[in-house]
DNA sequence: GAATCGCATGTAAGCGCTTACACTTTCTAC
DNA sequence: GTAGAAAGTGTAAGCGCTTACATGCGATTC
């Protein structure tokens, strides 16, 4: 073995060889293959019109030829900057986030920025967390989900100085710029059409309202349509689950156990009416003739299940696109983006009928 | 102007809150308020152990006090690995990689790794940008779906020297580490099972082979099942299509409209199997009566679509799981671990009957 | 032809953290 | 009591890059 070892020292090649196993190129080699100074070397990665054509390529070839690229760390510390942005949702396992996310990405990777995902598992605590691990992780910029959180973390991220937009709600009262729509305002509407096809009683299977302010919105929403509309209030048999279709499913299955079945049911977003339409056609149940089911969000699964959902239509992919807009805005001009409100409107397919 | 000026120096208190607003604090203002040296203030961040009881009390209260949170990039930098894996896959606008993706991240998380998602579109020429913009923002290592890829993309990972593992397919003789399952034998396999049932016509709407493997391997395997069973090539009506619902509605029309019909319709994935079911039903083709809709992958798609469809269930979660341990031993121990075959089987449910 | 300008490039000072090493103090074992 | 180990802490050298500022030099102006 000591003979071994003392052989590779004795081959100088070796020692190259070493060397490139064991780290990458730097600016700095770059810098001395090519017979220029570091700094060169940076203006050609990073304002490539300040260098003479001639030198430019020169860097260039170099650069190719090392296999060089920039090391991020020492990039974010000298930059004091990461072009990086987190999102922070509740789960990445449907499709509900996904549409709005992919939109969000595609904005922000246009215009140079990365973005971090990390999910909460719709769980208060996870966010804070997450909040942080981003924070830490260098993101110049953050996307979250709804208002209601803790004070205590939007105090954070004021004093980190972290822009930060919230998106899937809307609520000029806030003061936070959001890119969002009224979740209770479109399911009023939704709700309105409803009772006025002749429905009177109504069940909503709803997510957890507890820290989830869409759900309590458009539970809110329900029954704002239905003061409107003289109906009094224990007319609404009001579940709340965690989120599934299996979930969405059993709730479904007690609804209409009732000792007074609702003939038409809300569902807090599609992924819960699609495991109400399936338990009901596994009971036997008919929709819409039998009862009417209502979803809210109107992913891909909406269009696909059997009977067509009727549901409320949310512009995923205009809120991601445009969230992303907002926030780069911000990032450069240091100014906050204005809220925008986008409109979420009630989209008519199968699964809801007139009462008779 | 400058008399203002003048008098912000007077006061001494004023650069203390320009420092405030200017500059989250550092390490060394944490070391300096709690009268130790920035070394000890490390330590009680990274090696709690190694610090005594009182003085770690005091700096963590001085944490505390001052909100500090060390900064990433200088952490990079210093400590010469991010803690960050990369995952590089084709879409995020469903669920097909979703529930995968999620496995992944969970396990990463609870092991300290961030992930950092990006996303090809289907694109080769997107993923190489990918990749490298992943290892540039300091990815310690990569997941990737498929083997199908330049070899300059490999090439450049060993370079770096990035961990990287290969999900969703199982190809031991490719000689890289990977946690996936064999699509041709899972394709194979449903594919006798149909055949056994007596069909004879087939088609498969299959995504684009041209640089996915996967889509590759499982029209493979249908014509592997063929061979078996003594079934000519020309049975089998191929047709390619890009991602989507609706491409697999518009393939499946075009399936029925061949002058020979197949009488089972293999799908390259749930989502064009999803499509083409609905376009069976607008077109009242009665599946699987007048014939069989096969799909691959399981999503949760699958199950609640009407009829559930019969297809291949693909193990996600398991998956993620396995690769995100897998590269975190790789990380850790600095030997890549062994490649894991995963076992894809059939599922039958509503959408597959035998032809008469 | 001297003064001025502006472009291309180089010099070098950090960015905020980790960690090897050194040092001091306290314990342990005989 | 003392040598040696162990534990706790400090010192200071980078990590690889960006960028303010300095420098050099050919082109422009009068």
């Amino acid at each position: 073995m000591t003979e071994v070892a003392g052989r590779i020292e004795i081959y100088g090649q070796c020692e190259i060889v070493m060397a490139n196993t064991t780290s990458l190129p730097t600016l700095q080699d770059v810098a001395a293959a090519a017979g220029v100074s570091t700094a060169t070397v940076s203006r050609v990665i990073n304002f490539p019109a300040q260098v003479a054509p001639a030198t430019r390529a020169k860097v260039e070839a170099t650069i190719a030829q090392l296999g060089y690229s920039p090391h991020f760390g020492a990039r974010v510390m000298a930059a004091r900057r990461t072009n990086t942005v987190g999102a922070i949702i509740p789960t990445m396992e449907n499709a509900v986030f996904a549409r709005g996310l992919q939109a969000f990405q595609d904005e922000l990777s246009a215009h140079g920025y990365t973005m971090l995902v990390a999910s909460t598992g719709y769980s208060a605590a996870n966010e804070a967390e997450q909040v942080k691990a981003l924070v830490a992780r260098g993101a110049d910029a953050l996307l979250l989900i709804g208002h209601k959180r803790d004070q205590a973390i939007y105090d954070f991220l004021a004093a980190q100085g972290i822009p930060t937009i919230i998106t899937w709600a809307f609520d000029p009262s806030s003061g936070r710029p959001s890119v969002g729509f009224d979740n209770a305002a479109a399911m009023r509407d939704m709700a309105r059409q409803v009772i006025d096809m002749g429905h009177r009683q109504l069940a909503l299977i709803s997510a957890e309202t507890a820290s989830n302010d869409r759900a309590m919105e458009r539970y809110l929403g329900i029954q704002a349509a239905m003061q409107d509309k003289g109906l009094p209030e224990e007319n609404l048999l009001f579940i709340e689950t965690s989120y599934g279709i299996e979930e969405g499913a059993i709730a479904f299955k007690q609804a209409m156990s009732a000792s007074n079945p609702p003939s038409a049911v809300f569902c807090g977003n599609d992924v819960l009416a699609v495991g109400a339409l399936r338990q009901a056609r596994d009971s036997g149940i008919h929709v819409p003739d039998d009862v009417s089911i209502i979803g809210f969000d109107d992913i891909e699964l909406a269009q696909v299940a059997y009977p067509p959902l009727t549901t409320v239509h949310v512009p995923h992919r205009e809120m991601g696109r445009l969230a992303a807009a907002a926030l780069i805005g911000w990032l450069k001009d240091g100014t906050p983006p204005n809220t925008v409100e986008l409109l979420a409107y009630p989209v008519m397919r199968s699964t809801l009928a007139p009462k008779d």
